[in-house]
RNA sequence: GGGGACGUAGCUCAAUUGGUUAGAGUCCCGGACUGUCGAUCCGGUGGUUGCGGGUUCGAGUCCCGUCGUCCUCGCCA
């Protein structure tokens, strides 16, 4: 080894060693006469002693950030100048060798974490190996190993196998756009990067391995969000000869596992359920956000005896009414109440009704149709107090209320400090519909096309297709989706009903999934299982709103790579390999001066 | 594809109603200093105001376009 120690374990203990240490610096206090070198590594920083005159005279010029090795003695600091934010703040090393064993340039931005404003996420990808010497980014990923150490631990022991599947595998036709791989060999045809490894897993149920886990890369080539990559981590599972509340337990035994070995924070068990209704209809959504106590209310049978048209029209056209009640909110501005209206409107409100209370009683625009019974009504579904603000959401469309109740709510929340990151508040949704409409009205995949209907609603796949539940669940933590998993189909005859339901041909569903459908008929056991976003859930355990701070080396928004500039053009003689050309279109520079 | 915010020194920011030579901190370079731990003090270098066009006597500031970053709607089985 080049270094005898690391820069965070000498002590006391180790007054008069001589040690050889290897670090970045961190900090440069020269003093003429004496200086002083804070060497960093992962493990800490150790206070180094420069004495010109021991160091024989022409001591090299430091800087932030080069590598050092220093070759010094141990000694315990002078009365007084010890620095108690240090586990080596008792000692300091004496150099009488300092080596330059790596140099550095200026920086391109400053790393110290005390003052400065933040540095833009590209200038930080770009120079994230730099970005990552700062503790708290570094801590991260510290803990991001941690977590993924722990998972292991935890189902391994609970006799999981870790099995591995392709990344080069077929497109398929439900879901998110694919990635698309060229194939060299096979001219005009295209592997694709696997969505999930979904059907590979059901097949190792089929195969007998009747527990897996994988930590596996999954790619889906969609618009980036703040919690939406590109490329992501899942934690992939799936269980034989279980039901949802065999799966449930195990995952919530982990995530409460999980969640105790990171953050120290005690989450019990079991976490509450939701049904996929019961979310909608009192949060607005199928991922509530817990934390924050407010309720939506539901007043379609109200409307009748409140006089607003736009409270009628909306029920009559097959939507909703919803209010919301916001304790104390009675002493909000009305500049306020704007903000939240414009919030409202971008998920296509046509406005938000209010009313509220103060020391002129019922105030705000809906005051004057809220009156007499109407107002008790509505006072009394909401438990509406002295004090509080009401607002309303009604419209034609049932998601555009649910949407943007679910906006305000969470909005509020943040402004009402309940959104608080050290608070974690996981619960699972069930039940969700086996199929939604899509944009011609036919049935389509709510979850995937291999989830298992609900037994009682069978009968009703051909007849009643959008009422058919499904035996899928999501894993919720503050209001992110963290997990989503299913009970799946393992009778051959079952799953081609539900191709066929979804307008898949026997031929097409032969197509794309023969392989599964093989595999169905050779002996499959009942199976389900699930995929926890890894990166989502660390995320939300270091109490960022990002997943770019928990990815090492994430992509911006465009889909770009700061630190490698990905995606680039390619040599044409790789093109002419793999048989595609390019069409003009798409590589057609403006040429600086035409025209 | 749509909406919004931002873009000024390597970095973080300022610049009055459109008005003189675009400033400060930090970094970097030089100097002073034997106990600092965000060392301090003195001096200095550093600018295509993202890019292109327009309005104007005059543009960092106003207008149009464009590029980039971030947030978001759509999209994300």
């Amino acid at each position: 080894m080049l270094r005898t120690q690391t820069c965070g374990e000498l002590t006391a203990k180790n007054e008069g060693e001589t040690t050889t240490l290897i670090g970045w610096v961190d900090a440069v206090r020269d003093h003429g006469g004496v200086g002083f070198v804070d060497l960093r590594d992962r493990y800490g920083r150790t206070q180094i002693t420069l004495n010109p005159e021991e160091l024989g005279g022409a001591a090299p010029t430091l800087r932030s950030e080069q590598v050092l090795r220093v070759i010094g003695t141990v000694e315990l600091r002078p009365e007084g100048m010890r620095n108690p934010k240090l586990t080596t703040g008792d000692i300091e090393v004496r150099a009488r060798s300092v080596e330059i064993i790596g140099d550095c340039p200026p920086l391109p931005f400053d790393l110290s974490e005390i003052g400065g404003g933040e540095i833009t996420d590209e200038l930080r990808y770009r120079y994230r190996f730099l970005d990552m010497r700062r503790d708290s980014v570094k801590n991260r990923f510290l803990m991001r190993s941690d977590l993924l150490h722990q998972m292991r631990n935890f189902l391994h022991a609970e006799r999981f196998v870790e099995l591995e599947t392709p990344v080069l595998t077929k497109s398929t036709p439900e879901g998110a756009r694919d990635f698309l791989v060229p194939s060299r060999l096979n001219h005009g045809e295209f592997y694709a990067l696997p969505q999930s490894p979904q059907i590979f897993k059901q097949i190792f149920m089929v195969a007998g391995f009747d527990r897996y886990m994988q930590v596996v890369r999954c790619f889906r080539d969609e618009d980036l969000r703040a919690d939406r990559q590109p490329e992501f981590t899942q934690l992939d599972l799936e269980l034989a000869c279980v039901e949802e509340d065999d799966v449930i337990d195990v995952v919530e035994r982990m995530v409460a596992h999980l969640i105790r070995e990171i953050s120290g924070v005690t989450v019990t068990t079991p976490f509450p359920r939701l049904s996929y209704e019961e979310a909608v209809s009192v949060y607005g959504t199928d991922a509530p956000d817990l934390r924050s106590p407010l309720r939506l209310e539901t007043l379609d049978d109200l409307v009748d005896r409140i006089p607003f048209n736009i409270f009628t029209g909306a029920v009559e056209a097959g939507g909703q009414v919803k209010a919301l009640r916001v304790p104390g909110g009675g002493a909000w501005s009305r500049k306020v109440i704007t903000e939240l209206e414009a919030l409202a409107k971008t998920y296509g409100a046509g406005g938000l009704a209010w009313v509220k209370t103060n020391a002129d009683g019922w105030v705000g625009p809906l005051s004057r149709f809220l009156e007499g019974e109407a107002l008790e009504l509505v006072a009394e579904r909401t438990s509406a107090e002295d004090g509080d603000l009401l607002l309303f959401v009604a419209d034609g469309s049932r998601g555009v209320v649910n949407n943007a109740l679910n906006a305000l709510r969470k909005e509020i929340a943040r402004r009402e400090g309940h959104a608080d990151p050290a608070k974690l508040a996981p619960c699972w949704v069930t039940e969700f519909p086996l199929f939604e409409s899509d944009d011609e009205g036919n049935p389509t995949p709510c979850h995937h096309p291999f989830t298992s209907p609900h037994p009682e609603d069978a009968d009703r796949l051909e007849s009643e297709p959008l009422a058919v539940r499904a035996r899928a669940y999501d894993l919720v933590l503050n209001g992110f989706e963290i997990g989503g998993g299913s009970i799946r189909i393992h009778q051959r005859e079952l799953q081609e009903r539900v191709f066929r339901r979804i307008g898949l041909s026997s031929e097409e569903a032969k197509e794309k999934f023969s392989f599964l459908l093989e595999a169905l008929k050779y002996g499959a056991p009942p199976h389900g299982g699930i995929a926890l976003g890894i990166d989502r859930l660390a995320m939300i355990l270091a109490g960022d709103t990002s997943i770019r701070e928990v990815i090492a080396f994430p992509k911006t928004q465009r889909g770009g790579c700061p630190l490698t500039g990905a995606p680039g053009e390619v040599a044409s003689a790789q093109l002419e390999e793999i048989g595609l050309s390019i069409s003009p279109r798409a590589t057609a520079q403006p040429e600086p001066g035409a025209d």
